[in-house]
DNA sequence: AGAGAAATTTAGGCATCCCTAAATATCTGA
DNA sequence: TCAGATATTTAGGGATGCCTAAATTTCTCT
């Protein structure tokens, strides 16, 4: 495997995460935005991960990009790292949950394989993080779970929560003072433009409206892992 | 504080270890040699580090630097990190002692405040490492403890080991293979130009000849911590 | 003291990865 | 279709931190 810096990581880790399918190709703009960084840098590093040997992406010009298997089996790797580490962080060292994600952000990249392993022994080979994503398998490449976000759910059908976004440290506080958390049942009863509104929200009575912000953070499918 | 990089806190970490006491100024080429790289390098780096506000080091051209009391702090607060992940690696993921220091080193930039607070609890405020180095405290700065190379102990006396080298697995394993490891009373027989010999070796009646190379991984003092 | 050896610094480059500004390619709607 | 809007790439630089080679300073020994 050629060697990966943190930014290349950070770069394949983006591309995988922004490609719902795995043909799809992703814009250098999406890229910047994701990443925090200008397009132009963006072109310059990609142009570098196609020309690497084995390439990590298939990059087409003012087209966009895609992961090579070589460049998806590290993304893989690093996301599999920032897993386990949110789960150690939480069960182990016992982070609060919207703290994990910024600290396995950032020693993702440099744990070694002995590492992983041995975290991964501790924690009892776990299969899915604190915040319901599927931790993958060492090696094998991971398809994405059957889940949809809730902004596409149809309203009126029961919907489990399967993953809510680690990204967002004020959203996930909030989503955990509503008690909506993976596992839990909800029904879309209305969808405004800017939010939706709940009905039968666990241990209350009264529809619920929720914000956009925080709809974009949840993930559900029509049963339950 | 200042923003520190990985290449810093090397450098601060470098110039601590080799400074004996407080006011002992550290040659560029001794830190060339200690950091792996050329003594040019290290005379840019160290006219930047004195260069910052507030200064890391007290630069004195062509005489050598010492750490100025910002660059004592965040030299002792990676040693710290250091020491813990190294007792965290052993006791918690089972590291094999010669392993854990080339994983510390490379994590020890990496963690957090809260990574560090979380790892010492889980540890119980540990006082000494697996090597048998003494952890610093949290902020304090830390006078080395009173421990002296076995190379400088006088023959007939006998000293305690109170810690062994961490960057040199063979040495370590060795080390670890004939039982040398804090705690342990040993008394020096004769000493040689290339080696040591060992009288009274525990659980062994021949007396036992040591290498420089292992004898320089050695610490003693008069007792037992 | 002074010459040669050793240590150190300066000068000039390279790789990585970011930036802004300007050029160019692609997309979209009348 | 084609002009304006949008997306993307190219060109030229900056910071960090390493390198080699050439100066320069300091040390050591007679």
């Amino acid at each position: 495997m050629a060697a990966t810096s943190q930014a290349v990581d950070d770069y394949l880790k983006a591309i995988l995460e922004l490609s719902g399918s795995a043909t799809e190709l992703v814009s250098s703009n999406a890229l910047a935005a994701r990443l925090g960084v200008r397009a132009a840098s963006v072109t310059g590093m990609l142009q570098k991960l196609a020309a690497q040997r084995p390439p990590l992406v298939v990059y087409q010009k003012h087209r966009g990009v895609r992961l090579s298997s070589a460049g998806k089996q590290r993304a893989w790797e690093i996301v599999r790292h920032h897993r386990l580490l949110e789960l150690f962080l939480h069960n182990i060292l016992k982070y609060p949950l919207d703290e994990v994600h910024e600290e396995a952000e950032r020693l993702e990249h440099f744990i070694s394989e002995r590492f992983e392993d041995r975290v991964a022994a501790l924690l009892g080979d776990p299969k899915i993080d604190p915040h319901g994503h599927v931790i993958p398998h060492k090696h094998g490449t991971h398809a994405f779970p059957d889940e949809v976000p809730l902004a596409d759910w149809p309203a009126g059908e029961p919907a489990v929560i399967r993953s809510v976004g680690d990204r967002d440290p004020a959203a996930l506080r909030e989503l955990q003072r509503l008690d909506l958390v993976p596992g839990v049942t909800i029904v879309v009863k209305v969808r405004n433009p800017n939010a939706v509104t709940l009905s039968a929200l666990p241990g209350r009575n009264t529809p619920f409206r929720l914000s956009n912000e925080l709809v974009n953070q949840i993930a559900v499918a029509a049963t339950s892992r």
